[in-house]
DNA sequence: ATACCGACCTGTCAGC
DNA sequence: TGCTGACAGGTCGGTA
């Protein structure tokens, strides 16, 4: 489901609600997948944690978390009673992970994961893996009906690796795709280069930069590269404005749907004519994704 | 390094 | 009405 535009269209709405609450519980189910780390260190992790703030990098939604978990407490009571027995050594010396130290809730959506805060009293929907309860009374829960999202928390400063593309200077991003052989569809959805670019975003750029997906990024001029960037940046930023893409049942942490797919060129349009020049849009597959382009307008 | 492919899952929709 | 197959916003690991 989510791109870059959802992914921060979402964040954003979670950022007004949730941040300054605290979490006061967590319930995670019992299906298998969609977590990276263990159920328990999850739940201990955010269990007594204010959320300072919520945003994204790359497709990842990232909560800032603070004050001392749930779990940390447990350490620092087991601290006092202890410090009798190591006289002379701190408390710090003795657990090195410092309860204060601030920690990360990362969630990747996959392709149908879905973040939504409501009343406890909301019915709880099918394929629901996560329910934290907040101070405020509220809830905020984590659907997946197909479980390709992932669940994880880390303790230092999270890096999904990769640029961001509404940061990134032209040098850079020049340098990023020149003299690889891959195709540049490929390429830029390559999370490792930059990151947060997903299959309707990346067939978007390339109609606007003229650019078909099968193209090999090492035969791309510095020029074209450049108008890649800036459609790439363009698409992106448009779509932000317009809160996402919409395309079966997408809605941001308020449910609210987003416009961007009525500004869609090729995405979803193989048959239909061309807005620019009335050529049938064309579907190939590449790498396992759908990629539509236009014949005429695409080089 | 780089490419393609299937796997991971459930849901929906078109066609028969 | 119900079955079957194709397809879906994403990533990962194996294999040539």
């Amino acid at each position: 489901m989510p791109e870059l535009p959802e992914v921060e269209t979402i964040a954003r709405g979670l950022d007004t609600r949730v941040a300054g609450d605290t979490v006061e519980s967590v319930w995670i189910g019992s299906r298998r997948q969609p977590l990276k780390s263990p159920a328990g260190v999850i739940a201990r992790t955010l269990e007594g944690k204010r959320i300072a703030r919520v945003h994204r990098a790359g497709k990842h939604i990232v909560f800032d978390l603070e004050g001392e978990s749930r779990a940390s407490r447990t350490l620092a009571l087991q601290t006092k009673k202890s410090k009798r027995a190591v006289l002379g050594q701190t408390r710090q010396a003795v657990f090195p992970h410092r309860p204060n130290e601030a920690a990360q809730w990362i969630v990747h959506l996959g392709m149908t994961g879905r973040m939504v805060v409501c009343e406890p009293a909301a019915e709880i929907a099918k394929h629901t893996h996560l329910i934290a309860k907040l101070a405020s009374g509220r809830e905020l829960r984590f659907i997946d009906p197909r479980m390709f999202g992932k669940l994880s928390v880390h303790a230092g400063g999270f890096d999904p690796g990769g640029v961001e593309p509404l940061e990134v200077s032209e040098e850079r991003f020049i340098a990023l795709f020149r003299g690889r052989k891959t195709p540049i569809k490929s390429a830029l959805l390559n999370q490792k280069l930059l990151r947060g670019v997903g299959n309707i975003y990346a067939d978007e750029s390339l109609f606007r930069a003229g650019i078909r997906p099968r193209r090999r990024a090492a035969t791309i001029t510095r020029e074209q590269l450049g108008k890649l960037r800036r459609a790439v940046r363009e698409v992106l930023r448009e779509a932000i404005a317009l809160g996402g893409s919409s395309i079966s049942d997408y809605v941001d942490a308020d449910g609210e749907e987003g416009f961007f797919q009525l500004q869609h060129r090729v995405y979803g349009r193989e048959g239909e004519p061309c807005r620019v020049c009335g050529t049938a849009i064309r579907r190939v597959v590449l790498a396992g994704r759908s990629s539509r382009y236009c014949s005429k307008c695409q080089k």
